[in-house]
DNA sequence: CTATCATTCAAACGTTCGTTTTAATTCCAT
DNA sequence: ATGGAATTAAAACGAACGTTTGAATGATAG
């Protein structure tokens, strides 16, 4: 059933896209073989070299394909919401959803991929890989750097090396949430799929995050290198 | 130097499981052959299969190694504190702390390897193989019943619902903060190695674990279904 | 010393991998 | 219609993989 007689122009290339991120969400990237990703596609063997080049183009293109326009559009949201505020002056909890939002839309996008892309991406943080995290990371950079200086506006008594490891602590709630809906189930009683609903998750992470963010500064903040 | 002429009994076991703990942590599990990892150990290729089966039981013995004592001593460490509190209850900085303690100090543990074996396990949460998923999950799950417990008696106003997610939450901060060490550096800035005090970081673990356990409720939060 | 058993060793096994090649075929704009 | 790009097809490439084998080696007990 389905089966289109014709097939849309230029078609291939995002076929392959799909497929390989729903199998390298599955099985990992050194764990999809072009073989089952080219059938799983639809598409010929040679058809990844010929589009892509090799398998780790691919891989980058993948990646491409969405972290791309999501930082993109998480930039924009700053910046729509900062010349609406006064003095362009956030508070934690808007700069914290709006970082979100970027995420849990591609969640609630299940149809379209983009639920598979959040998984694959949380599971990338921690690749081997030297050179699919450099790849990550620059794609990262320029989102990263905006919303550093949102918080750093918005939270200005927090000393910035609290504030850096902060925003890291606040990226790995995030990254494993995404990453683990599936995989480890740690705690007993939690249920994995059952009611992914985004705007609630939205909720639970933003009362999480801003808490954290907004924490009382532990004793040994400030003292650098004082042993 | 140091070329011992006698080896020690059964030490080629130990050499293999400390050569694939670095190794796994360094290229991940499908990127290190036992070619590599049996040459880095020093020893002969079929030593692998000779002691432990094949890869996937040395996989498995490499996290049983350290995992298993691991949290029979959180679980020690947190009946340790339960008998000496009044009624038996903890506060939650003292849970977070009695649970962060046992990671922490392994990372200190820079030339046991200990290290890299925290590193290892970061990644291994997001690992594609379901076995080795299940494996880390059933041997988190005696400590990770004890301490939700205890938890669920520190904070007995928050809705089970919301703590389970909220240790799901914590449990990706530290998880992430172990592993992502030298991996992607999204925030600039952050320096990787550099000054790792396992005191220093358990204290900013705990200010933001503490705060965002015990964060005011979301609006959301006890409505279940009712959309 | 000798028999025995666990261990180590070099070599090879069969499989799968990513990639390339050569050819024929199909699509689509000009 | 035609030419160039895109796609399919089948086959093969060398390399690397996990694993197995059978003989050599070592320590140890009788």
């Amino acid at each position: 059933m389905n089966v289109r007689a014709i097939k849309p122009q230029h078609e291939t290339r995002t076929r392959i896209l799909d497929a390989a991120e729903e199998l390298f969400m599955l099985h990992g990237f050194g764990g999809t073989s072009m073989r089952l990703l080219t059938s799983r596609a639809g598409v010929n063997l040679a058809a990844v070299n010929y589009h892509f080049g090799s398998k780790d183009a691919l891989i980058e293109a993948v990646f491409r394909r969405r972290l791309d326009p999501m930082n993109t559009e998480r930039i924009a949201e700053l910046e729509r919401l900062e010349t609406a505020a006064p003095a362009g002056v956030l508070s934690s909890e808007q700069i914290i959803r709006a970082f979100l939002r970027a995420s849990l839309a591609m969640v609630e996008d299940a149809k379209g991929g983009g639920r598979n892309f959040i998984r694959l991406l949380g599971r990338a943080y921690t690749e081997p890989s030297k050179s699919i995290r450099a790849l990550i990371g620059g794609l990262y950079a320029p989102a990263m750097e905006r919303y550093k200086a949102a918080f750093e506006r918005a939270v200005p008594e927090l000393p910035r090396d609290e504030l850096i490891w902060r925003m890291h602590f606040m990226f790995g709630t995030l990254a494993y949430t995404l990453a683990a809906t599936d995989t480890v189930q740690l705690i007993a009683g939690c249920k994995p799929e059952d009611r992914y609903d985004a705007k609630l998750l939205e909720d639970r992470l933003t009362a999480f995050l801003c808490a954290g963010l907004l924490a009382p500064l532990h004793r040994h903040t400030g003292v650098k290198k004082a042993a």
